[in-house]
DNA sequence: GGGTAACTTGACCAAAGGTGCAGTGTGCCA
DNA sequence: TGGCACACTGCACCTTTGGTCAAGTTACCC
């Protein structure tokens, strides 16, 4: 087990977050009980309702923390990949090793997208919910249509592929990937989905 | 709106699972509540309790019910595709065009998959459940893979891929096509990458 | 030493899952 | 025609959970 909640005075609001991102990702939203939550942070139920008006905005925080997270966490891999490589196509190939990689090493398999929990307890949230999953998927597209569009102007696509939608497989692969993981129990499926989406660029820029 | 509930004895049960099926693709499990359901089926709760011992059981008959249909729905599906042609690899590719176009033609987009559902609800089911999903998962890695042996056997793969890979890349997309269609409401977008994981079945087999 | 941020205490409410059990109407089989 | 079983209804009652309200306390910073 993990220390003891130490009750450090001044955090709890980032703390409430950490473990209702794994319930979530775990149990679901609504199965996710604001009493277990300050339980295990230490607090009252007032002081819950002190940082957030109600669970409408602890699943509106959450998600904003989730899309601001993972979007650096990639960027900033990808951004290291790139540094070794000049070609945008070996780097982006090297970005999506390291990618697997860094999925196959998280010894308790990958705990989950929150983008993907979301959108099957899409009735749970209110507009502003649903527009900001909507549009963290849109900025994934285009965070790596970029790059796929500076690939295809060195490398000129051998397979007809349309580069928004192999910008979107990366996305998909990726959620499709940790439900595999998850279903089967075996951490290892996410990152040879992902070293198979890898094959897929390759060869799209580089035939076989 | 639908009709309004003709309360035609006999077939409750049924229509439960038809009900709670829509919800939890929706809200999740949890947040799937059983008032709701015997509310729109019109009988009572002891009504309810009378066909499923609790929750939990409503849960396991769910998915159960779920997997015999998609399965038989995926077989006849391939099956059709294999009659009109004799080579495997081109049964294959037709047959993944179809689903292309059956998902495409979706009015209000694919309801949504209900393995991906409960792995991002695990915490809520028995083990009994969780085995089920997982089963489930292997059966479809199973279903595609003896189709990519015998296509193998054929056309030797001009890309080095893992078949068992391959076979659970079909879901995957799925899983993720679904995904990208629910969050961004484009009912297009899981028929797309399920045309992009064809033409990479397509490339591996057949090179560029 | 005063103010404010970050909480606590405790009382209360409605909705939801769940239990228990007696009763009822309808169809089918002998 | 009788009777039995299936598919329910009706009702009382319990606990947990989200949520509200008002008043008080504690630590830290200026």
């Amino acid at each position: 087990m993990a220390s003891p909640a130490p009750k450090r005075r001044g955090d709890a609001r980032e703390r409430i977050l950490d473990v209702a991102e794994v319930s979530v990702l775990e149990k679901g939203f609504d199965a996710t009980s604001i009493d277990e939550l300050i339980a295990a942070v230490g607090i009252t139920k007032s002081g819950f309702f002190y940082h957030f008006r109600d669970k409408t905005e602890l699943a509106r925080v959450l998600l904003e923390r989730y899309i601001e997270r993972e979007g650096a966490m990639f960027d900033e891999l990808f951004a290291r990949a790139d540094e070794l490589n000049e070609d945008p196509l070996h780097g982006f190939l090297v970005g999506l090793k390291m990618l697997a990689e860094l999925f196959a090493d998280l010894p308790n398999g990958h705990p989950g997208c929150l983008i993907a929990a979301y959108c099957y307890q899409d009735r749970l949230f209110d507009q502003k919910v649903r527009d900001l999953n909507a549009a963290s998927v849109i900025l994934w597209r285009k965070r790596f249509r970029t790059r796929l569009d500076m690939i295809a102007a060195r490398y000129p696509p051998r397979i007809p592929v349309d580069l928004d939608d192999l910008a979107d497989m990366l996305s998909a692969v990726a959620d499709g990937g940790i439900i595999l993981s998850k279903s089967l129990k075996d951490p290892r499926a996410l990152s040879r989905q992902m070293l198979l989406y890898r094959e897929f660029v390759k060869t799209v820029f580089l035939g076989t």
